[in-house]
RNA sequence: GCCGGAGUGGCGAAAUUGGUAUACGCACCAGACUCAAAAUCUGGCGAGGUUCACUCCUCAUGUCGGUUCGAGUCCGACCUCCGGCACCA
């Protein structure tokens, strides 16, 4: 140790007896009770930027923090390679998109080694390597034998920008995940995933995580997924023995229904239309409204449109025939692209009545308290004239109902949709928002969909013993919307694993996602040849135990990860449902863009990034980790700036500082226990140290880094308070100090491993921080607990005077006292004491009047 | 429009879940050291009033109301900001 703090010097060498020494690789056959932490894996853009350096310090203090607790802890990193950028680099730049990639890995690597993350890079991945993607292919291939992936002609997102498909995770708001560009839609033929088989279970499992993961999450989760609850019911369509089929959710409104509508891309259209006259408006309408879907601008919703197509649909509750219309606003991706119109009961079908002058029917009252206390029921919805002005979307009474009027909402749609299926025009039925996920995309920079089209024999997956289908070294990069993989005549043209007849590859690659999709269960077994992991091995680590990064996946990476695991435990890979216990969704780093007051998350676009390695030449690595953890709560936006992490150096230079004075004097003097005779700054010291340490321990499990920070800061301050020379301290003081100085370092190493290694060696400890574990130092309750109280004393609720108590004060001694206390009795003088509440070793309040 | 979340000093933020509001840090101010500056160290730092001073008083956690001996915390209404979804029947 020397007697300057010089960063670098102390980060370098740590760096290098780490590498050396392997500490961070972890084993299976290790008997401590294992964690896993997981930060979520990087694109290798070239540039680490300070939200990488966030996520990755969160997940680095925890790493620490439960290896010097003892726990076999696993902590790896990886890439995931492929991607856009790459394939956007060999367009502009005529690089190949391969060594692109591998430059910009060995330069991450090296920013992240710089900031002295403990990583087990002995398990580092990459997706892009054939020794990896070979098991995308395989998973592709097993969904493929199942049936969950299929192919098929799609109207499907496309960014214009990017020329790209999207799937609707990534194109969520109608606007590209990635460059923020207003989405189009195309139809192509697709490869999809059939996540669709899992709603139920991704909604339903939400209840084994609820515990762990953010509210905000689980909620844009289930949205997202969309159940919704309802009926199916069939209206007969007149004179021609035809049905078309309807989804609702309020089928307790079904008497109000005064039309049937269908989506313009409805198949029955072309069915009832057959012959008739209005067919070629028909036709024309649904162009148009496909023309429209195509460009939405996805801001406003487009102005409802429709048109009678001339066709009468009989409502199988009331008998009454209704006219059939086709409209814009009726989707046919969700439910059966038909819908009963109620427009007294639902906004979009009464905006829809106003403007085609369709009857509007109350069939609902609102039922009130009143209303249910037996007074008569009050039909709100229309005014004196009896017009009605707007719909009535809640539960309520049934009126104009038939058999079914007088009974609750509630009861009629559990009834009603019962009876429906006993008479065979309907059932209770369930829908889902979300929809398969669409992973081709005509590009280079993935993994090749593995299969083969045979003029005899079709479409035939390429066998397994021939994984992995391997990327040629180039192709032609133009960016259009062909894959480039359709213009290397050796990848394209092969032979039939059946027949071997010329065949030709498919040419689309995978979606991204689906690498990033499992790939914390490969860093449990990374170099296995047979398979994509052990499951033994990988049981041993998984589920993930923490799991960290930005909420920008709560839809995307968290949603298609929990589908894999499902399909994973349905072919028997793993053992159960959820891949990850606890999930943290860390804010954004934010700087102010220049010229203007808006803070806005990093990037090279703005112009307002901060270059991590910049950071770690002028404060040092230590000093940066610590005040990336301590501005703020890990949950929140941190707004970067540069004299906070001043403030970082400063405490950092004043440990080491107080740690070089007492270095010599701790790592020599033998002072084995704490004598009887300590002073009262031993004792207060130490009564802090133990506070501390239950402080930030419990501080911790909820990952709540800032105060851990702020208490280290809080001991520090007393411990320099406390002023012992160690020239000629007791050999009590001396004992209060060095614990006091040990659980200090201990305790930082999570935010600033490398100064504390180098002050636990200067405390004459050898052999690094990881030689003896558990080193985590346990609070004693005894010597955490306070000698004396000071008692806030109210008045009427407010602060009047304190008095000094022991612990274990009885309640009648405090009252007493406090009823004693001078300033206390002067206010009370002449006054009526009503009662004194008294909450024992907390607080007395006098209320008087 | 619907669904979430949040409003505490000049700033980032604390507050053991109803019990001393503003911990810790940044910025700022003063003092020490220095020829000087930086660095470092020491002290001060919500607002207003009062006192020579020690002190004490009043107000203050977005606004208004409520519950309670006691509210940043619970309840009701509202305002503002941020995020998500957006014709999902």
């Amino acid at each position: 140790m020397d007697e300057k703090y010089f960063p670098e010097q102390i980060e370098k060498k740590w760096q290098q007896r780490w590498a050396e020494s392997g500490v961070f690789e972890a084993t299976e056959d290790d008997p401590r009770e294992k964690f896993y932490a997981l930060e979520m894996l990087p694109y290798p853009s070239g540039f680490l930027h300070m939200g990488h350096v966030r996520n990755y310090c969160i997940g680095d203090a925890l790493a620490w923090f439960k290896r010097l607790q003892g726990y076999n802890v696993l902590h790896p990193i990886g890439w995931d390679s492929f991607g856009q950028p790459a394939e956007q680099a060999a367009i502009k730049r005529r690089v190949n998109p391969r060594d692109w990639t591998e430059e910009n890995i060995v330069h991450m690597r090296g920013q992240l080694q710089r900031l002295g993350l403990s990583y087990d890079w002995s398990r580092e991945i990459a997706a892009h390597r054939p020794d990896y993607y070979k098991w995308d292919q395989w998973f592709f291939l097993k969904m493929l034998e199942r049936g969950l992936a299929y192919k098929k002609v799609s109207q499907v997102n496309w960014c214009p920008k990017e020329e790209t498909v999207l799937s609707n995770e990534q194109s969520s708001g109608g606007i590209c995940w990635r460059c923020g560009t207003q989405v189009e839609k195309r139809d192509l033929e697709q490869w999809f995933l059939r996540i669709t088989d899992y709603a139920e279970q991704l909604v339903r499992d939400i209840e084994q995580i609820e515990a762990g993961w953010p509210e905000k999450v689980l909620k844009r989760q289930s949205d997202w997924v969309g159940r919704s609850e309802g009926a199916f019911i069939d209206f007969q369509i007149k004179d021609t023995g035809k049905k078309i089929r309807v989804f609702t959710t309020r089928i307790d409104t079904i008497y109000g229904a005064t039309a049937v509508i269908v989506s313009a891309e409805h198949p029955l259209l072309d069915e009832i239309l057959e012959g008739s006259l209005l067919k070629p408006d028909i036709q024309a309408f649904a162009e148009k409204v496909k023309q429209q879907r195509a460009t939405r601008t996805g801001e406003a919703e487009e102005e409802k449109e429709g048109l009678n197509i001339g066709a009468l649909a009989i409502n199988p509750f009331s008998s009454e025939p209704v006219p059939v219309w086709v409209a814009n606003y009726v989707l046919m991706e969700y439910g059966t692209g038909a819908v009963m119109s109620v427009p007294a009961h639902d906004e979009r079908d009464f905006e829809f009545a106003q403007k085609y002058s369709l009857p509007i029917r109350q069939v609902i009252a609102p039922a009130t308290h009143d209303q249910i206390k037996g007074e008569p029921v009050q039909t709100t919805a229309g005014d004196a004239s009896g017009e009605i002005r707007q719909s009535f979307t809640g539960y309520g009474v049934l009126i104009n109902s038939g058999e079914w009027g007088g009974k609750l909402s509630e009861v009629a749609i559990k009834e009603m949709a019962e009876y429906a299926k006993a008479h065979g025009f309907g059932e209770p039925a369930v829908t889902y928002r979300i929809r398969d996920w669409g992973v081709s995309r005509q590009r280079f920079w993935g993994a090749p969909v593995p299969v083969i089209y045979c003029p005899n024999c079709g479409m035939v997956p390429v066998p397994y013993e021939q994984l992995p289908v391997v990327l040629p070294d180039t192709a032609e990069f133009t960016g259009t919307g062909e894959s480039p993989l359709a213009g290397v005549p050796e990848f394209v043209n092969t032979t039939c694993p059946n027949c071997d007849s010329p065949a030709r590859r498919d040419t689309d690659t995978m979606d991204t996602f689906v690498d990033s999709s499992w790939y914390f269960f490969r860093y449990c077994d990374p170099r296995n040849d047979n398979e994509a992991f052990n499951s033994v091995i990988t049981r041993h680590w998984t589920p993930v135990d923490q799991y960290i990064g930005g909420d920008s996946h709560a839809v995307m990476h968290l949603i298609y990860t929990r589908f894999w695991t499902k399909f994973m435990r349905d072919i028997g890979l793993v053992d159960f449902d959820e891949p990850v216990k606890r999930l943290l969704t860390q804010g954004m780093v934010t700087n102010r863009v220049e010229g203007t007051d808006e803070w806005k998350a990093m990037s090279k676009s703005l112009g307002n990034g901060v270059d991590p390695d910049e950071m770690i030449a002028a404060f040092g690595a230590d000093a940066t980790r610590l005040f990336v953890l301590f501005a703020a709560p890990v949950e929140n936006e941190l707004r970067w700036s540069e004299t906070g992490i001043e403030g970082a150096v400063r405490f950092l230079r004043r440990v080491y500082t107080m740690v070089w004075r007492w270095h010599e004097r701790l790592s020599n003097a033998a002072v084995e226990s704490d004598a009887l005779d300590s002073s009262d700054g031993a004792r207060a010291l130490r009564r802090k140290t133990h506070q501390t340490i239950a402080k930030i321990t419990s501080d911790f499990e909820g990952l709540h880094l800032n105060t851990s920070v702020a208490a280290l800061m809080e001991m520090f301050n007393q411990l320099n308070d406390f002023n012992a020379d160690p020239a000629t301290a007791s050999d009590s003081d001396v004992f209060a100090v060095r614990e006091a100085l040990e659980a200090l370092v201990i305790m930082l190493t999570p935010f600033a491993p490398h100064i504390s290694e180098e002050m636990w060696d200067g405390l004459g400890h050898e052999g690094g921080l990881l030689k003896q574990v558990p080193r985590w130092p346990v609070a004693d309750p005894g010597l955490a607990a306070r000698e004396e109280l000071e008692i806030p004393i109210q008045v009427n609720g407010k602060l009047r005077s304190r008095v000094i108590a022991s612990p274990g004060v009885s309640e009648d001694e405090l009252r007493q006292s406090a009823l004693a206390d001078e300033r206390v009795r002067a206010l009370i003088d002449g006054r009526e004491v009503v009662k004194v509440i008294v909450v024992p070793e907390r607080l007395v309040n006098v209320v008087i009047r």
